[in-house]
DNA sequence: CAGTACTGTGGGAGCGCTCCCATGTGTGAT
DNA sequence: ATCACACATGGGAGCGCTCCCACAGTACTG
């Protein structure tokens, strides 16, 4: 550990008690002109403004953070490399929309990256140390710890989708169920007749709830579940593939591939292609996600999009409201304890591969 | 030892003076250990450790803040909207040098956009309101107040890139004029005689540096700079692509193309596609940046790689060096007053354009 | 006209640290 | 043994705020 120094510079800045005497008012009412108290009268708070503007005061956030014992910050942890979270869009939509949400209040955002273990560690520390009010967090795995550690500590946290059925963190999720069971029907309305589904890993709860909704949407159209048409695969574009050439050996009358992910739809192209299905003459695709791969396929890909950036808005919103009101929590739909489970929906955006 | 649990998080948590109860020293004591003071004593130090690992014991960081005049977080400013900041490699390199140099350090992170004039003024109140012990100012437009305004507070910044010949922040640069000059002596050396360039906007000092290593390339090959070969172009695709169709008009003889980015030579590409001309056979095309257009352009084209990693770790390198020793400036070439002005080498990467 | 209920205001008491001075306590030289 | 001077240590004095209690002033009640 390094020894540590006073770090001083240029001129020292004016205090909430200098303004006071400027004003000719007392520490507590310049105090309350600050933070809009209404308890100040009008004459009072306008000499007030003037001896700020006048000074140039600006208050010391360390010091309302010590003794107000709040920061005005929020964090958005990132659980991964900085290299992964420049390189997907998702990240830069969620972070859109919680500037748009942040932007109407005090708040500042911090960023932060906890790719690595030491990463991590150095972000517990972060957070107990008390430099944030609240905590965004995306993209979480399923054995990450720190959602947990986050629910213990009682610190205001929400969290992008569900781990589980019954998340205990405050939660904005899209609704996975729907936008596969939308782009199912979808299939069905096309007029395909054996639709495969190619899935995440199911251990993800988003993966699992898009199998849902495949499945729903067969039994709504009155068809069997064909157990032959399910292939478990990894959300990765060689899982995708090898998910896809499993299943056109097993079963070669496939007409339509719903994939979990438009990642792993690319795999399952790059495979129908080389066995010669065409797209979407011989077999349609569907993918999730919305995302460049999407758009920039050939043929462009049907897809699911998720409002990413309304999820990234949204979670901001969430989080400040447990700030404000901690430990509140929300009645469930069955007026039980837990805290508030946003589903936000999704929309098929169809395009020329279905 | 008893190897008894931390206490977890919820609730209070423990302070200094609990942690000095508990291992029977003075409150200093404490401080001095946590602060990694020589002079404490080898048991006293470690029965104060034992104290706080038993209590888990997390220094508040605002009550240090406010008591030490220091916060231990640097801001990376990005005068970009989120958006650019994200679909840009370049930010993507730089955060990247960043972190590896902080990991070291007890700094954090603070990412900061200021795209809109809101977000600006916002910025400005921050950096006031003393949360940050040093800034990090990336792609700074010509007109930006910030850098005066972060000078004149004596905050301790660096710059990437130069304002000007005579840039008074410490800055951490690439060495574009000695970029530009490879890039011409390459093309010089590959036989092309009528080598023109499409230069960025000129009141970018990056860009008139560029533009002078050009020409300093061509009068050390004994050449003479032909102006009708200069044409001026602002940094964009659109730019590029005007800029070029000018050129072929007014100089059919063109063989040779140094353009100053990689997004000008990407327009300037397919100008000269259009008018019929092949690359590399009939003209050779230079880009600068070796950004990921470059490496994916058909054919595969030549470009001035930046070390930006690196710049990411110098910048971050000097400012902890200045936050630490404030005020102190370093002797320039002259011996006269001025910071540190850090420039490192460009590499030509050569591919199939030329 | 006392009694009650406000509103507006001043300022004491911390928040949890760091800084620094005063006070031990041990070492070596004389 | 005596003095000098290290080093180690305890704790007072703030850092600049917010919180909150006390009190003055004003405006209603009955």
């Amino acid at each position: 550990m390094t020894t540590r120094q006073p770090r001083t510079w240029s001129g020292r800045r004016p205090t909430l008690e200098e303004v006071a005497a400027h004003a000719g008012v007392g520490r507590g009412t310049v105090s309350r002109v600050i933070n809009g108290s209404p308890r100040v009268s009008e004459r009072t708070r306008a000499a007030v403004e003037a001896a700020i503007a006048e000074l140039g005061y600006v208050p010391n956030n360390a010091a309302r953070a010590l003794a107000g014992n709040r920061t005005d910050a929020i964090a958005l942890v990132v659980p991964e490399p900085e290299r992964r979270f420049f390189a997907e869009p998702y990240f830069s939509d969620i972070v859109h929309g919680v500037g748009i949400a942040l932007a109407e209040t005090e708040f500042q955002l911090l960023l932060t990256f906890a790719g690595s273990d030491r990463e991590r560690q150095r972000l517990a520390q972060y957070l107990a140390a008390q430099r944030v009010d609240g905590v965004l967090l995306v993209s979480v795995h399923a054995d990450d710890p720190l959602p947990d550690l986050l629910e213990q500590s009682g610190m205001p946290a929400v969290i992008s989708g569900r781990r589980s059925a019954e998340e205990t963190l405050t939660s904005v999720d899209s609704d996975n169920f729907g936008g596969a069971r939308d782009a199912v029907a979808h299939l069905v309305a096309r007029g395909r007749r054996s639709i495969a589904t190619i899935t995440g890993r199911l251990d993800v709860y988003g993966a699992q709830r898009r199998l849902d909704g495949y499945r729903a949407a067969l039994v709504e159209a009155g068809r069997e579940v064909d157990e032959e048409l399910v292939c478990p695969a990894d959300f990765t574009e060689e899982g995708g593939r090898q998910a896809t050439a499993e299943l056109l050996e097993r079963r070669p009358d496939v007409d339509a591939v719903f994939a979990g992910s438009d990642v792993m739809a690319s795999g399952a192209r790059q495979v129908l292609r080389s066995a010669g299905r065409r797209i979407p003459q011989d077999v349609a695709l569907v993918g999730f996600d919305d995302s460049a791969i999407a758009r920039h396929m050939d043929p462009p890909m049907t897809s699911v999009r998720q409002p990413i950036e309304e999820m990234g808005r949204e979670m901001t919103r969430l989080l400040i409201e447990e700030i404000a009101a901690p430990g509140r929590r929300r009645a469930g739909a069955a007026g039980r304890r837990g805290r508030e489970q946003l589903v936000l929906p999704n929309a098929l955006v169809v395009r020329e591969s279905s």
